[in-house]
DNA sequence: ATTGGTGCAAAGGTTTTGCAAAAGT
DNA sequence: ACTTTTGCAAAACCTTTGCACCAAT
């Protein structure tokens, strides 16, 4: 991504001012309007920034569409906890992840790739306890 | 699924004799050959076994197609190990799902479903340490 | 005979691609 | 000027659906 381009900007502040929610290609085309960007654009930014860690690319199950979400850099070394039902990701801390990836590795000689592994369950406030 | 028909067991039978492998339809399709089964009923019976608990549906991360296995009852209470390179799939045991999911619920207030879990990563077999 | 299943081809929804025009450097 | 990016429309891809025919009970 060499040339700095309106559409690029337009699809990337999306992403950084709202940087706690997911949106489909679908949803940031909706947003920023067809005069915005096209939706071809869209997409070759969205793959684009994913590939430079700047974006994070979730596959929801039952899903045919995948959602982007901004993602901080340090993201890319912890195992996620994602929830189904709003789509909120809470990030496992270092010792958490390596706990977990080290007792697997020991039983079942199994290495996690924590750079993509993402938990699905409920948060707090999507749960039945709360 | 009440009728016993030609279609149904040969699809059935690929997952039974092959129930430690993933499939998509495409493949199941491929395996079977056209004469076998037509492609729209390859997907019809996938999608009915997989709502009667025969069958595990599992949409892989980057891909849009989802890929199948033969589900014994027992594998819906833990979370799994997807091998990212051959598909193989490691089931936790109860004590070790429990285990994470009780720290995770904790520390993250979080609650993990188990049903459909699945830590991808490498399996022995095809990671650079065998 | 009746009900459920199948196959084909067409349609659905999401994502990718080819190519000429437009914009960034 | 030169290179990258864009936009459009078309294609690709996986999956679902409508409908007439066929098969299982």
């Amino acid at each position: 991504m060499q040339y700095n381009t309106l559409q690029k900007t337009k699809v990337l502040d999306l992403f950084k001012l709202n940087s706690n929610k997911q949106y489909s290609a679908d949803e940031v085309f909706d947003i920023i309007g067809s005069e915005g960007c096209g939706k071809s654009t869209v997409y070759r930014l969205l793959t684009r920034m994913c590939d430079e860690g700047i974006l994070r690319k979730y596959t929801q199950e039952g899903s045919k569409k995948s959602v982007y979400q901004y993602s901080s850099t340090h993201c890319v070394h912890h195992i996620q906890l994602r929830c189904i039902k709003c789509g909120t990701v809470i990030h496992l801390d270092d010792v958490f992840t390596k706990d977990i990836q080290n007792k697997i590795f020991k039983s079942k000689k199994f290495i996690i790739d924590e750079s993509i592994a993402v938990l699905p369950g409920e948060c707090l406030a999507c749960s039945s306890f709360k």
